[in-house]
DNA sequence: ATTACTGTACCGTCTGGACGGTAAAGTCAA
DNA sequence: TTGACTTTACCGTCCAGACGGTACAGTAAT
């Protein structure tokens, strides 16, 4: 009632859970609802159908990460491969977070995933534009797409410690570059 | 008619071409039919259910690639790191091809990618024990897997020049390891 | 006769979404 | 401050259609 944000949030958060536990192509807007402590008419409230509830999780995924990394460089893009890395880095730590609703709106419609193929395309031209060695920074980034992906995918193997070699290895590509 | 083999690989294909296409969700036997141009009859004669299609989608997709590396090494594991590396990006260069069948397999249940799951660590286990430089090891993999996942997510940004650079950078990685 | 299907008909269940309600909170004139 | 009305934030039900799966009769090549 008061807080009309957090049914909102509490509902998307329930649609990211269920869609990795379940297999997002079983993600029912009614198993949504019960999750998220909510009735199907209070979910279709506030979202009109299943294909704004999905966008509504990648616009969070994005926004979330975008406005992270802006506060993180304060418009300095000197450093910004290393705020990227670090904020990659603490994102992936915790489980399996916001980014298993990536792979709801993908089953949903491919197409909603437009944006972030936009967010990441303006996020290399800026890394490239800033730094000297193109090698190293597209490496940053393809590594730290692959750790994503394997926490989407839920077939991450790495052990802490090789996470943690890898993005020290990184970290000191793009460094001496 | 004459070729079995034939109706399974429409089949599989279909199924992979239309999850990647329509999103994985709406993936229903009667579209994965008419799009093979097989009968829906003759799609559960090769399939007895829709879990049977997507485990096969999974289980071709990797033993097509552990075939392939096997064959590439031949017991040799000193070069494997090379011969992953070739053959990954050869796989990739061919724009969506059999790896969104791995997207409407986790869209359908999570559990399917144990296969895949396992199959990766062993490989890096392998790569690792024959390798020197373990991190440049785990860069490889994890730059491959961020590529494969910019396939399957179809948010690949990337020019086929920069591919190159990140492939010959990392190649000189674990080569001059 | 067997294999590998095709084609059609059908069933039970699930799902998205429309819809009608409703209780509480806020707005505002008298 | 009270009564009249509006807005917000939901609840619960219902339904047409889609979907997975079954069953079975037919067919054409081997």
């Amino acid at each position: 009632m008061a807080r009309g944000e957090t049914s909102r949030e509490k509902i998307l958060e329930a649609a990211s859970d269920l869609a990795f536990r379940q297999g997002a192509a079983h993600l029912s807007l009614d198993a949504v609802a019960a999750c998220a402590g909510v009735s199907k008419g209070g979910l279709l409230y506030n979202f009109p159908n299943k294909a704004a509830l999905m966008k509504a999780l990648v616009e969070k995924y994005m926004n979330e990460f975008r406005t992270r990394l802006e506060e993180a460089t304060e418009g300095e893009d000197r450093n910004l491969p290393l705020r990227y890395l670090d904020l990659t880095a603490a994102k992936l730590e915790q489980e399996t977070p916001s980014s298993s609703g990536l792979l709801a709106a993908l089953a949903e419609d491919p197409s909603l995933l437009a944006p972030v193929k936009a967010f990441n395309r303006e996020l290399v031209d800026r890394m490239k534009a800033g730094g000297k060695d193109v090698g190293a920074i597209l490496v940053l980034f393809l590594v730290l797409e692959g750790m994503r992906a394997q926490n989407v995918f839920g077939t991450a193997i790495l052990e802490p410690e090789e996470r943690r070699l890898v993005l020290e290895r990184v970290a000191s590509l793009i460094g001496a570059a």
